[in-house]
DNA sequence: AGCACGCCGACT
DNA sequence: GTCGGCGTGCTC
């Protein structure tokens, strides 16, 4: 140890460490950002504490080159939430903050709100553009593009359609173009249509009984509503009374993209400063949301998993909506629960949360059972809708017509024959699941993974949905020269095809990652469902939640069977909640009785039965008691080490190091196992699953470890990581 | 993760 | 002779 004052630095590095420097005079801000030389390169840091003894030789010291910050970047609650997650994650600290922050403040850009630009066309500029050059090309596109946005054109549109400021200067100095801010028009919309007041139904104002005396301190609720229940009118009003009390709104959604209802009803209903935290915002456009949130002058944050690190000056309410869905567990590099720190984020800020769903996920049930949510049920769907009638259709020894047994197509033209719309749902996209050869019986395999390739007919090409490799459909068998290749199962666009065959005077809508992929593609596809020019609905898991389609009376699960048999101890739990969630979209309104069928091959799986005979919440009393007798998630506290390189013996040997050096701590360590599917991208991967009875005691065991692991020789030769509960186990 | 150093092979 | 391949080691 020696004497020496020295600020400690989280520093955006995959070590598990923090880096001590030196600095002249004053010390830097604890919590700002400050810049340093690491190795060769000048990297920006945040201050995590300032301290007088050290453990590194000061010989070896390098001092800070810069001060960014002059004040704490981060109001102090933030900031020990995410040291904590760093530490419950196991992850490097200086990539937990950088993961945490803006881009634009990893970069060391001031914390200051910049105001962004907008161009709007005048008089002299409508009247000028009657007249441009006809080869004047780049002028014809710009004003175009000004009058198809309602006459103007922001910053953030420039660069993607390769105008600069400057070039837009010439412009402005002829009086064609008008400059001025822009984020007042962007971030706040004006009030369009005021709700209130709404009748709400016992239930709801049940709820909001339950939780309005709890604003200004923490306390959990899990409202537990099925579909159409009326849980985004509970949110809203609960939302109400925070910013009664000038307090802050953060509340989270699964992908913006898929709820785009839910969000905009929020924003007509309030005339508040409302932001939402999307994926097609610039990073000028995310920090100053960020800043705005800081500073307090935003009433309303909605985002997705990422918002939750959202600063927020006065917070008053934090709102998950659709807890159950994976989305809110990021995947890679620092494997958050968005949910999980929701809850630690609500108690540290001493706030209230709300955490919303129609299928409950078994760790929040568990945390009702534990009485650390409160559970609060909404049963009665609003309106008077009544509930779907649900049966399980028996396809064994049926003859399908791609996929669609008779009584099933007898029951859409029912349901069209009224006027109705139906909705196939079918999880699977593309054309067919692969290729095959007629005659040597070769399969289509993806060269980098373990899986087949997905043949999708209207690309004309093979795509592997793992590694996104993509070729050009070939002609030939490539082993026997046969050109009898054959699309082998079902895939959404086959499907497609032979409803157009079968109903070929209805219009018919295929919704899922291909056919969305343009902008606005989707809320197209929306609008016109609820125009009523839709009739038949094809769907991937993109159309299974919060979509609220008035005349959509019948759903056909084409094919569950595959949901049905799988290793993952949680593929009971999810296919649960995808079906309850599919089966939701049938009847929402009052004057229709919804109608919902699934085909199965195995119409005796007890899920199947269970599911239907009685109802997602008797089932998952059910799996959360055999989770319980399995000590299984949620019943006990479980990590996985996955490793992967070029060959399986790399991460094999790195993953029984690790196992080594867990030997004697009591925890139980079952592998290192090959992952499931070895062979991805190229790379072989490998995976040790650890356990403990206990959260805590997993945490305390495990962290002493792994700092030394990135030691070992053989980690060097790997990419490995920790996944701290896992959502994905196998 | 970057980034540099270092030691072998095929180019002008 | 040099450009560049990626194995190895280090970052206060």
């Amino acid at each position: 140890m020696y004497q020496q004052r020295v600020a400690r630095l989280a520093i955006p590095t995959p070590l598990r460490k923090t880096f001590d420097y030196l600095y002249r005079g004053n010390p830097p801000c604890v919590g700002g950002r400050v810049e340093v030389p690491f190795g060769r390169q000048t990297l920006v840091a945040t201050v995590l504490e300032l301290s007088d003894t050290t453990s590194v030789n000061p010989n070896k010291l390098k001092f800070i080159k810069r001060f960014i910050d002059s004040e704490p970047l981060l109001p102090s609650k933030l900031f020990s939430l995410i040291k904590f997650a760093a530490q419950y994650y196991q992850h490097p600290i200086g990539e937990a903050f950088s993961t945490c922050l803006p881009t634009l403040l990893n970069k060391g850009t001031p914390a200051s709100i910049e105001p962004e630009w907008q161009w709007s066309l005048t008089e002299a500029g409508r009247e000028a553009i009657q007249n441009l050059r006809k080869n004047a090309v780049k002028q014809q596109h710009l004003f175009q593009l000004c009058l198809d946005n309602g006459g103007l054109i922001h910053e953030a549109q420039l660069s993607q359609h390769d105008f600069t400021p400057s070039y837009l200067k010439t412009f402005e100095a002829k009086g064609w173009l008008h400059k001025d801010r822009a984020d007042t028009q962007s971030i706040y919309e004006p009030q369009a249509e005021y709700q209130n007041p709404v009748t709400l139904t016992s239930e709801q104002n049940e709820c909001l009984a339950k939780v309005s005396p709890h604003f200004g301190s923490f306390k959990g609720f899990l409202i537990d509503g099925v579909t159409g229940s009326g849980k985004t009118e509970v949110y809203m009003q609960l939302m109400q009374q925070a910013l009664e009390r000038q307090e802050q709104v953060l509340m989270l959604v699964p992908e913006i993209g898929l709820t785009p209802q839910t969000v905009r009803r929020i924003e007509r209903r309030f005339n508040v400063p409302i932001a939402m935290l999307h994926s097609g915002l610039t990073d000028k456009q995310r920090l100053n949301i960020w800043l705005k949130a800081r500073a307090g002058q935003l009433a309303i944050v909605i985002g997705t998993r990422s918002a939750l690190f959202t600063p927020l000056a006065k917070p008053g309410l934090i709102i998950i909506d659709e807890e159950h869905d994976l989305s809110y567990k990021q995947q890679e590099g620092f494997r958050y629960s968005a949910r999980d720190l929701a809850l630690v984020r609500a108690q540290y800020e001493q706030v209230p949360i709300v955490l919303g769903s129609a299928t409950p996920s078994m760790e929040s049930l568990q945390n009702v059972q534990q009485e650390k949510l409160e559970l609060l049920r909404l049963t009665k769907r609003a309106g008077d809708a009544k509930p779907p009638h649900i049966k399980v259709l028996d396809v064994r020894q049926r003859h399908l017509n791609h996929g669609l047994s008779q009584p099933l197509i007898d029951n859409m033209k029912a349901h069209l024959a009224q006027g109705q719309q139906c909705m196939l749902f079918l999880n699977r996209r593309g054309f067919a699941p692969t290729l095959m050869c007629h005659e040597c019986g070769w399969i289509a395999d993806c060269q980098r993974c373990d899986r087949h390739m997905t043949y999708h007919q209207r690309f004309k090409r093979l795509h592997c949905h793992h590694c996104d490799k993509q070729v050009f459909l070939p002609k030939r068998c490539p082993e026997c020269q046969s050109p009898q290749l054959n699309p082998v199962g079902l895939g959404t666009e086959r499907l497609e095809d032979a409803l157009t065959q079968l109903f070929p005077d209805k219009t018919i809508a295929r919704i899922d990652r291909d056919s969305t992929r343009r902008k606005d593609a989707m809320q197209n596809f929306v609008k016109a469902i609820k125009n009523d020019e839709v009739d038949i609905l094809i769907g991937t898991q993109m159309l299974a939640k919060g979509h609220h389609f008035p005349k959509l009376s019948l759903v056909g699960v084409i094919d569950t069977d595959g949901c049905l048999f799988s290793a993952d101890f949680r593929a009971t739990e999810r296919t649960a909640q995808l079906l309850t969630q599919v089966a939701g979209r049938a009847g929402r309104s009052k004057d229709i009785k919804g109608e919902v069928v699934i085909q199965s091959h195995h119409p005796d799986h007890p899920l199947l039965v269970n599911l239907f005979t009685q109802d997602y919440q008797t089932l998952s009393q059910q799996i959360l008691s055999e989770r319980e007798e399995a000590q299984l998630p949620p019943f006990a506290a479980m990590a996985i080490f996955r490793a992967e390189a070029n060959t399986l013996e790399l991460p094999m040997t790195f993953l029984n190091d690790v196992k080594q050096q867990l030997s004697q701590t009591g925890l139980i360590v079952y592998g290192p196992f090959p992952a499931p599917m070895p062979k991805r991208a190229g790379k072989m991967r490998a995976q040790l699953l650890v356990q403990h009875s206990e959260r805590k005691m997993l945490q305390r065991l495990l962290s002493p470890i792994t700092p030394h692991l990135e030691q070992l020789q053989t980690a060097r030769k790997v990419r490995w990581s920790i996944d701290i509960d896992p959502q994905e186990v196998f």
